[in-house]
DNA sequence: CTGAATTTGAAATAGCGATTTGAAAAGGAG
DNA sequence: CTCCTTTTCAAATCGCTATTTCAAATTCAG
């Protein structure tokens, strides 16, 4: 009893069902026959709307890139802010991503598994996704240290802001099972924890950068 | 034409092969036949000598944490040193296992990938591996701050001190794509980087953490 | 020598999940 | 009305890999 339905979402419900079925399994554990049940659709209908398993998945990191940069929230940063508050909204927005649920949250959780396990995906993220926050990170912790976006030591800074953030991600499974009860059923964290952790990793990472800081005089000179 | 060996190490060549393959490619998408082609055996002495994989696998991951203890090279830190020395001792080490290559970096290797793919070998690493370098950690960081190594900010701080290492591991692949020159052959880091890498983290923790050590007055009323 | 136990080998089985197939149901163009 | 296109569906196929099977080879105990 197949049915033709000229105007059907069908593809789109398999978007939509695939991104949240990827953001929770990667690429390689998610099936087609359960991101298929999820979007109501046949198990053949993958195959028909997108080809094969990996172009759907590259059109859900594609769709999630411009959602996410299309959604107005994300990632506002008042460029006349001091750089100390500028960092401080990154790392809270940033946490919050990888530690809330939700769909603003899958991107990232794509991008965070493409670093273990690459796909064809990488390369675009490589492209498009990363070079946008790398560098906002990058001009917040150049004005912080007088020195230019691009210098090998704001490189090793951001890489260090980035990964105090990430690892609370990478432990996700540990805490789980070490302290089941400071975290949602939903596997997300309680916004007033993310919160904490944001300003932990703020005051870690402005003292730490302090340090280095190039004196006013040798900036001037630098420039 | 099977043939019966007594004293055969079949069972240990494929231990010994296994490491090795689950190291690079996971639990997961490791072959046994790959495995038992590199052990020189045949595709079911997996079975015979372990009963499946899975026990394959536990075994392994057991084999590594009993041989990196008994290394006596390993994680050997002076406890008479001053905080700050031990601290940076602890990172270098932490960090060679991370990005260096080898047998003695397969433990790590195993440990990055159960969490974010859990399997039955996570469990014994929350309980036998992880303790006893979070416990190191942790002493380091409770001198350097005055305050017991179970406390919140202890926690906080050997995060942000982990993570700024595990960020290497994590984008090795965007590194291999991004500077393939940075990077040796065979997906190991030049130990004059680590060496830089582990300076810098050193540097930025140290000055993290300054403005979080509690006041000695405050500290002798604490204990 | 002989029979039981151990180990090995090649081939078969089993199971999961992606992909393909081909028929069926509609809608739309002429 | 009829034919063509689009979409859906259930079932079949295909490919990959873990696991099992069972016979052969060898050692060892008696």
């Amino acid at each position: 009893m197949p049915s033709y339905q000229p105007g059907s979402d069908t593809r789109n419900r398999l978007l939509v069902a695939a991104a949240e079925v990827f953001a929770e399994q990667g690429f390689r554990h998610a099936r087609i026959s359960d991101i298929c049940q999820r979007a109501q659709a046949n198990i053949a209908a993958v195959n028909y709307h997108f080809g094969d398993k990996e172009s759907l998945y590259l059109a859900v990191v594609q769709k999630l890139d411009a959602e996410s940069k299309a959604d107005a929230t994300y990632m506002q940063i008042d460029p006349n802010a001091p750089p100390e508050e500028k960092l401080q909204t990154f790392i809270r927005e940033f946490l919050a991503i990888l530690l809330k649920s939700g769909p603003s949250t899958w991107l990232g959780k794509l991008m965070a598994r493409e670093m273990i396990e690459p796909t064809a995906a990488l390369d675009y993220m490589i492209e498009k996704v990363i070079p946008p926050v790398d560098g906002a990170v990058r001009g917040i912790v150049g004005e912080l240290l007088s020195l230019p976006p691009d210098a090998p030591l704001v490189q090793m800074c951001v890489s260090s802001i980035l990964g105090q953030c990430m690892i609370y991600f990478d432990t996700k499974e540990i805490a789980l099972r070490v302290t089941p009860g400071l975290i949602n059923p939903d596997n997300s964290y309680p916004p007033a924890m993310i919160a904490f952790l944001a300003e932990h990793v703020t005051q870690f990472s402005l003292h730490g950068m302090q340090s280095m800081a190039v004196p006013a005089a040798a900036a001037q000179t630098g420039k």
